[in-house]
DNA sequence: TTTAAATATCTAAATATTTCGATGTTTTTG
DNA sequence: CAAAAACATCGAAATATTTAGATATTTAAA
C-alpha cells in the first residue's frame, strides 16, 4: 500500500525531525530490534523526563513513530510506511 | 558521486522544509523548467520581499536550493545531490 | 547619470518552541 | 492498599523563528 502525504503532513514531519534530540531518537528507535521505551530512549539523554515526553508526542504526532501503550510503558517503532511516503516526497523535488 | 549528509545537515533540511512557504517554494523550483528568480517565486506569495527574501536564504544555507546572482537577480535551482542524500538518510531510518 | 528594479540587511514586534519543575494518572509491585 | 514506576500534562521562563517596514546595495534602463 503506498502512502501519499499532504503536504500539512510533510510539513509536520519536517518540523519533528528538525531537532537533534528528536533525531537522535528516531535513530535509536530504527538502529533497535524490537520495540523501544520512553525510559530506554530518555537514559541516553540529560533532559528531564517532561521533555522527552514532549519530544516523543512530536513524533508520534508527526507519524513517525506508531506507539502503543503496554502497561505503564510506551512502546514504539518506526512508521515505515510514512518515513518512505516522506522520502518519496523530497525525491519527487528531484526530477 | 554519493553525498552523505552529517546529523547536523540532516537537521538544517528538516528545519528548513518545516515551513509551508519554504515547501512551497521547493516546489515552485521543482516544478519549474529552467532557473528561478526571488521575484518569480515572490509573486506566488502575499509575504513582504524581506521575508521571501529570509525564506529563500534558508533554503540556500541549507543547501537544497543552489543559487547564482545574475546581474541583479538571483537565480536558483533545486540541489538535486542534496535532496536526494537526504531522502537516502529519511530511508536509512527503514531498515 | 538619475531612476527604477531586484535583492539583502537591520531592527523590532509577534508568535512559536524548548525546557524544566511540579503535579496528575495509570499500572505494577510489595 | 500504599508505594513506586512510567508516562502525561500544566504553567512559566528562556530562546528561537517569523514577519514587516525601513533602509542599503547592486545593477540595469531611460
Amino acid at each position: 500500500m503506498i502512502t501519499s502525504l499532504s503536504i500539512k503532513q510533510v510539513e509536520k514531519i519536517s518540523k519533528a525531525l528538525g531537532d537533534p534530540y528528536r533525531l537522535k531518537i528516531m535513530k535509536i528507535v530504527s538502529n533497535s530490534e524490537s520495540c523501544v521505551q520512553c525510559c530506554d530512549v530518555s537514559a541516553e539523554f540529560n533532559l528531564a523526563q517532561s521533555t522527552m515526553s514532549h519530544h516523543i508526542k512530536q513524533l508520534i504526532d508527526a507519524d513517525l513513530l506508531i506507539a502503543d501503550k503496554d502497561g505503564r510503558n510506551l512502546k514504539f517503532v518506526v512508521n515505515k510506511e510514512v518515513c518512505t511516503a516522506y522520502a518519496d516526497y523530497i525525491n519527487s523535488l528531484v526530477l
